[in-house]
Formats: C-alpha cells, sequence, structure tokens
DNA sequence: CGTGTCACGACAAGCGATTGCCAAAAGTTG
DNA sequence: CAACTTTTGGCAATCGCTTGTCGTGACACG
C-alpha cells in the first residue's frame, strides 16, 4: 500500500515554480513546452522522486496502458506459452498485464469482460468458448484479438493445425498405417475442428481411414478412457487432440501392455513441456504458442484507437511443424 | 475499447430522479439510503446497464482492487501452481489479478513495483529476487506477501522445505546411501539455502556426508553440468534443487549410459507437472504450492488496510512431503 | 404546540492527471 | 517601430466516482 501521501503533478509544479499543467506537458508533450524549462521541470520531478498515476491518466485520457488475457485454464500447460509470449509483449511496450481465466465457461468469459471493460485497453482472447455471435456482439464494444480462433472480421493469431494435421496423416501413411483415430477435444474447440478438418483432408486420396471418437477432456485423466475407446477400434494409429490427452494415453496403453509404437503409435499436438521426455518421446505438431500471444498483443496494440474505423480484420497465421519422436512407427503387421 | 460513451454515476441519477451521490451511496453503502429509494436506484441502474468505472473508484477511494504478482519467470513450471493458487483466491474476492515477471533480476523486480504501485493494492512476491534490507524498504511503502522466502517482519507463506529435506535424507539413509551431493540453485534464492540446511540437518547423526555443488541454473539445460559434476564425486545420491534440474540430470545421465537409480538415486524438489512421466519417474518433495500462492493473496487482503498499523508479521508454513517414485532405490554396492 | 432528534438527500470538494483555449511574451517582417 | 505571427505558460474544465457536511422534513417528546 501507498505511504500517506505520494508526490503530484502539483507538488512538482509548485516546486519548480510553474504551472501543473506546465509540468504535465513536460512530460508528456516535449515539444509544447521551452526547452530550458522542460529540463528543470525534469529535474525537479526527478529529484521529488514524482511517478504519474496510471489511473488518473487512465481516467482521464481514456487509455489505461493494460491489456488483459483470458484463458480457459490457467492450470493447461497448452497455454503456458501463450502467456508468456503475451506477457512478454505487452511488458515490452509497457503494458501493464492481467491475466485471468474463464473456467472454461462462456458465461465467464463474459462476465469477466464486462468486469474488466473500464481498466483495460483490449483482451486477448485465448482459445475463447464464446460462439461467434457473442464474439461479433463484444467486438462492437470492445478491443478484441483472438488467439487460436479464427472468426470472421476479428483479429486473430492462430498457430496452423489444419496443415499440420495433414503433416501428420502423410507421416503415418508413409510408416505404413491405414486408418488412424482422432480422439477429439472440447465441442466447443475451434482447433478441434480445424484439427479435423485437416486430417480428413490429408487423409483423401492417401487411402488413410480416419476416425472420431470423443469428445475427451483434454487433460491426463482424460487419456484412460480415450486409449480404451481407441483400441476397441482396432486402428494402429491414435491422434490425440492435444499433448496431455496424448500423455494420458500413452500411460493407459503402458498400463495395458499395449507397445507403443510397436502396436500402436500416438501423435499429439503442441509439443507442450514434458512432450519429450515422457515415455516413449512424443511426435506432436508443434507451433509457436508463445509467437501467437505476442501477436495477439501486437494486434490489440495497432487498433488501440478508439476510433471506429477499424483496421481491416488482421489475421495472423503461423506454422506448425510435426516433431517427430518416438511414439510413432511402422504400422503393426 | 469502449463504446463512445459509457452510462454513468450521473446517468443514473438523472433518470432516478435523484442525486448522484445518493445513486452512489445506493449502490456502496445500503444503509445510508432509504430501502425504497434504494431499490429504485438499484433498478434504474440495471436497467441502463451501469458499470461502475474501476479507474474513477480508485482515483477517489484509493482502493484498486487489484493485487499484482511478481514472479522471476513465468516459464518455469515451478511457478504455475503459486500462479494458479494466487490467481484462483482472488478472482474469488473479485480482485483483479495482474501478472509480472521479473525476468530474474532484482533491479527489474524494484522497477515494477514502482512502476504498478499506483495501480494496485498489494504485492506478491514469488521467489523475491531482492535482498532483505530491500524487502524492508519496499514493505514500508508498500502492502507486500513474499512466497518461498521469509524475512523478519513481513508476511510470507512459504512450502516448508528444510523439514522435507531432512525426510529426504532420512529415505536416502534408509535406502543405505552414506553420501548425497546437493546440486544447488541460484545464489539468491532463498529455499536453496533452506535445502541446504535441511539436508545438513538431516545428515547429522546419520553418518551421511553431504556436499554442496554448483550454483546451477535451475532448469533442465543445467542438468548437463550438474549431472557431470556429480559423477565425479562419486556420489551415490544426487538431490537436485529442483525437478526441472533433476529432469536434466536424469537425462544426462541416461546419456551416459548410468542406471537410475541402480547406480545413482536422484531427488528433485517441487513435484512439477512432468515429474510423474519423466523416465524413472522422479522422487521429489511436492509441497502445496498453489496454497501457498493463496495464502499470499490472503495475507494482502488482510493487510489492505491502509493504516499505518500493520497486522504483527503473519507467517504461513505449508508442510510438504517426499514423493517417493522410480528415481531413488537401494545404494549401489 | 414548540423544540430536539434523526433519517435522508443534495451540494460540492476533491482524487491526479490531460487538454482546449487564451493571454502575455518573444520573435519576425517591412 | 508598428503590426503581425509564433511560442510558451496558465486557467479551468473534465474524466467518474466518493464522502464530509449541511439542510430539510418527519417524527417524537414534554
Amino acid at each position: 500500500m501507498d505511504s500517506p501521501k505520494r508526490t503530484t503533478i502539483y507538488d512538482v509544479a509548485r516546486e519548480a515554480g510553474v504551472a501543473a499543467s506546465t509540468v504535465s506537458r513536460a512530460l508528456r508533450n516535449p515539444r509544447r513546452v521551452n526547452a530550458a524549462t522542460r529540463e528543470h521541470v525534469l529535474q525537479v520531478a526527478e529529484r521529488m522522486g514524482y511517478r504519474p498515476s496510471p489511473l488518473a491518466t487512465a481516467l482521464q485520457s481514456g487509455r489505461t496502458a493494460t491489456v488483459a488475457m483470458l484463458v480457459p485454464d490457467i492450470t493447461n500447460p497448452h497455454f503456458f506459452g501463450t502467456i508468456k509470449g503475451a506477457e512478454r509483449r505487452a511488458s515490452a511496450a509497457r503494458i501493464t498485464f492481467i491475466l485471468s481465466h474463464t473456467e472454461e465457461s462462456a458465461d465467464s468469459e463474459r462476465t469477466q469482460i464486462e468486469h474488466l471493460a473500464r481498466s483495460v485497453d483490449g483482451f486477448v482472447l485465448a482459445s475463447s468458448r464464446l460462439p461467434d455471435e457473442s464474439l461479433w456482439e463484444l467486438a462492437e464494444e470492445h478491443n478484441l484479438a483472438l488467439v487460436n480462433r479464427e472468426v470472421k472480421g476479428l483479429p486473430s493469431a492462430v498457430v496452423d493445425s489444419r496443415v499440420g494435421s495433414r503433416q501428420i496423416v502423410e507421416h503415418l501413411a508413409s510408416l505404413g498405417h491405414r486408418s488412424l483415430v482422432y480422439l477429439s477435444g472440447p465441442h466447443r474447440s475451434w482447433p478441434a475442428g480445424e484439427r479435423w478438418r485437416g486430417l480428413v483432408d490429408g487423409a483423401r486420396g492417401l487411402d488413410m481411414k480416419v476416425t472420431r471418437l470423443g469428445p475427451f477432456p483434454p487433460r491426463v485423466v482424460g487419456g484412460g478412457a480415450a486409449a480404451d475407446a481407441a483400441l476397441v477400434t482396432g486402428a494402429t494409429a491414435v491422434v490425440a487432440h492435444n499433448d496431455l490427452l496424448a500423455i494420458g494415453v500413452l500411460r493407459r496403453l503402458s498400463e495395458r501392455g499395449v507397445a507403443v509404437p510397436d502396436q500402436v503409435s500416438v501423435v499429439g499436438y503442441d509439443d507442450i513441456f514434458g512432450a519429450d521426455f515422457c515415455v516413449p518421446a512424443l511426435t506432436t505438431l508443434a507451433g509457436p504458442q508463445d509467437e501467437a500471444g505476442r501477436s495477439a498483443v501486437e494486434l490489440l496494440l495497432e487498433n488501440r484507437s478508439r476510433s471506429t474505423a477499424r483496421t481491416p480484420d488482421r489475421r495472423v497465421m503461423l506454422p506448425s511443424h510435426l516433431v517427430i519422436r518416438d511414439s510413432t512407427g511402422p504400422a503393426a503387421r
């Protein structure tokens, strides 16, 4: 908590023998005040340890120099990269970074936005659970940037998983697999759809059969049921919605004595922390999640102008790449 | 970004046919206004979709309903639990949560505090890199709560690692180990000291020899050098400053063909995500990190009174427990 | 019925900045 | 040196809300 009284612009003004407005200008708008005066004011301010009040500034100017990021679940390692990237970018721009989680709930997401609206210049919505319509509506009133979600007319930064999914299929096909099952994530998840479409696209023309199972909770615990479901299909390859689920699957398969990759190959998405040292090390579609976070904040900053004239919807698409490790191998014969 | 104009307390006042102050009181201080009036005001406010401006409130009242948490490195999974716990607690109290990282730098930490001082009601400092003196000084002006760091006179929430370290020693001793090396973390790290002291204490009377090596960077990459350094000492047991380092050690040992736990036992701290599925699964000292984050926010809230009268320094000590997995075993003979 | 109490609302003064506008000072030009 | 332009600094309004203080009407009491 602050000490009794902080020095204000008025204190500085008095001490420097000028008006408060002059101090303000000396600080913000250098060209509006005489160089000598400015210098003097700056010195006095420095000497008195003056720090502007972000609150007062924001109240007056409408600019808060703050962005908020909403994630469905801070617990999920998937978001760590995105959070990191966003935080980094924000702090580089000397912008305060608010982190909030929405408990996977669309309602909570909306409430949070409403709640923070006046305190921030914009929102980064990571893997938003809100339907397109809600997002459009919210975008009328707020400055939004989406991560890993594309909605027509809204700025977004996404890591490609469609092209990447094709690569997964090709990889598996080249290993002799003729069918795969996709263990899908939450119903509302946009990337889940993308991934599925990518797999289907990739399978076309490769004589590969693809099946979708689920949805499963995209966490390690979801892997148990997912693995069992996959096994009954008799597929030789399993593509999990994300690495957490994939790790859960690996665990379950090992419990059941199913050899990976000899009997079943497993692929994940995200290349999270740990994907390289689980056993067997996980083949996974890696993407620059931190870049996505970075870009989203960037988009927000571009759009910061309060004007009604929005920049044409900007979309950043970041390339993913398949990291081949030990969980995939030649199809069982 | 906000739409052109948000409805203010004045709009509501006009619409309800009362003074702005009455609206304010109706909202904040129910007993100060007639029940009927209050009800009416509330309805009008609701109908007009009124949302108070946190900025204006904070500017006037001095209470921002916001806390900031500073972590040395958001990338480090060690902090995930703490962050999660703190965020949860804050949002439960309808308090805005600001997350910032300090890049492991004391200077940056101080700067951030200075920068955010006016915008928050308090700071949670996780694994602060600042020396005690700086913390005392900062505590004069700001509301602080420490996580995993104890400083006389300041509120803190720490996960015990001293008693826990003793357990580690006992565990290893019972497996027949007669010596262990501690691979230490950053010099400034408070837990590093605690852990070392705990190990030394534990070793006393158990006929166990303990050696300290390092410091090593507390990350996976640090494990290479750490493992090599440990091997030359000939110790049969290695206790790493944290799980990341331990995982790095495991990796290096495996590269060098050293069997774990047959030739060397490895122990970590924190039980981070992944500690259970690395190979071999890591024996580690687990603690309720999220509880620590939770408690720290709690302490902040208790101290929120701007008054100079501080509550007596409260310290929360949370128990840790040893999770025995596959990386420790009988001493090589 | 006069007077003292109390409850309730309104007024207005901030909180700490920013900024439009104006006036004085300084500089330019013929 | 007059007339005009450009700097430069100050005044005051404003952002949206909180809160101390005051006035008024209702009510109770003697």
